[in-house]
DNA sequence: AGCGATGTTCGCCG
DNA sequence: TCGGCGAACATCGC
């Protein structure tokens, strides 16, 4: 589920479907997801109170109580979201529940229990307690503000893409597909990059993840030419026509076609 | 049986 | 201090 585009939808349906809506009382079901907080803690934060705002930053999900706290949700490998109505069944895996006033609830979803939900007093604060960088999609981030960050520092380019301090939001699955689109090896060097080849894997970043969240996320939907389906034993690039390669860097697999990405 | 899976963190090593 | 690497977390499916 969980890269920039999934959990932009997530916190789209979290917009249309749980804003202001009040809750009546929290459900804890699996008191690992909340790591060092209580349930107490939690539902004296969050009981009564409306969801007032929802957002976003890298992976990190938002969503405001009242005038605060602010909920925060990550996804890590296999968390989601579920809004039930009266009389709905329970989704599976379900590990917290906030009950809404008028019957309804949002449920926080998580097979492998790795997700985690927490308080913040704003989501600033959350973001240099992790130390993430900029969102990925920030208006605010511009190619030069990226090309000097990446400039700072060194490693392989995937390893950097993925680097939450670098720019938040990128995975394993669309780390590729930036590789791809801008015509580099996940194998390259930072250091080695020149200015230009910095400036376009920004616009590939870009470029995959607006495309990504236009297409809401759906990989069914995703433009002919992308990698992303082909990440497995046997795939083929979409631009040539050669097997892909598969590499392991830091413990996990990244897809690349060494035609059309150069190794620099 | 063993390995790999969309993420993050921690400890060890150079 | 930084980067690379492997392990750990929990669970399922091939």
């Amino acid at each position: 589920m969980p890269e920039l585009p999934d959990v932009e939808m997530l916190r789209r349906y979290l917009e249309a479907e749980a804003l202001g809506r009040r809750i009546a009382d929290v459900e804890v079901r699996d008191k690992r997801t909340l790591r060092e907080l209580s349930p107490s803690e939690l539902a004296e934060a969050v009981d009564g109170k409306p969801m007032t705002a929802t957002g976003r930053r890298g992976k990190w999900l938002f969503a405001r109580v009242g005038r605060a706290p602010w909920l925060v949700m990550h996804m890590r490998m296999t968390g989601t979201l579920r809004v039930t109505e009266r009389g709905e069944p329970l989704p599976p895996f379900t590990r917290v529940t906030f009950h809404f006033a008028d019957g309804g609830a949002l449920h926080f979803c998580d097979q492998r229990r790795f997700g985690i939900i927490g308080l913040t007093s704003d989501p600033d604060v959350l973001a240099y307690t992790h130390h993430l960088g900029p969102d990925a999609l920030d208006p605010r981030l511009s190619a030069s503000a990226f090309g000097d960050r990446l400039a700072k520092r060194r490693g392989s380019v995937k390893t950097l893409l993925l680097d939450q301090s670098l720019v938040a939001g990128v995975g394993n699955i669309y780390g590729d597909e930036i590789c791809l689109a801008a015509g580099i090896s996940p194998l390259s060097r930072v250091e080695d990059l020149s200015a230009e080849e910095r400036q376009s894997l920004y616009r590939a970043m870009r470029s995959v993840l607006t495309t990504a969240v236009q297409r809401m996320a759906e990989g069914r939907s995703f433009p002919r030419g992308w990698i992303i389906a082909e990440r497995h034993e046997g795939g083929v690039c979409p631009r040539c026509g050669e097997p892909v390669s598969r590499v392991r860097l830091r413990g996990r697999y990244s897809y690349w076609c060494p035609c059309v990405q150069r190794v620099v």
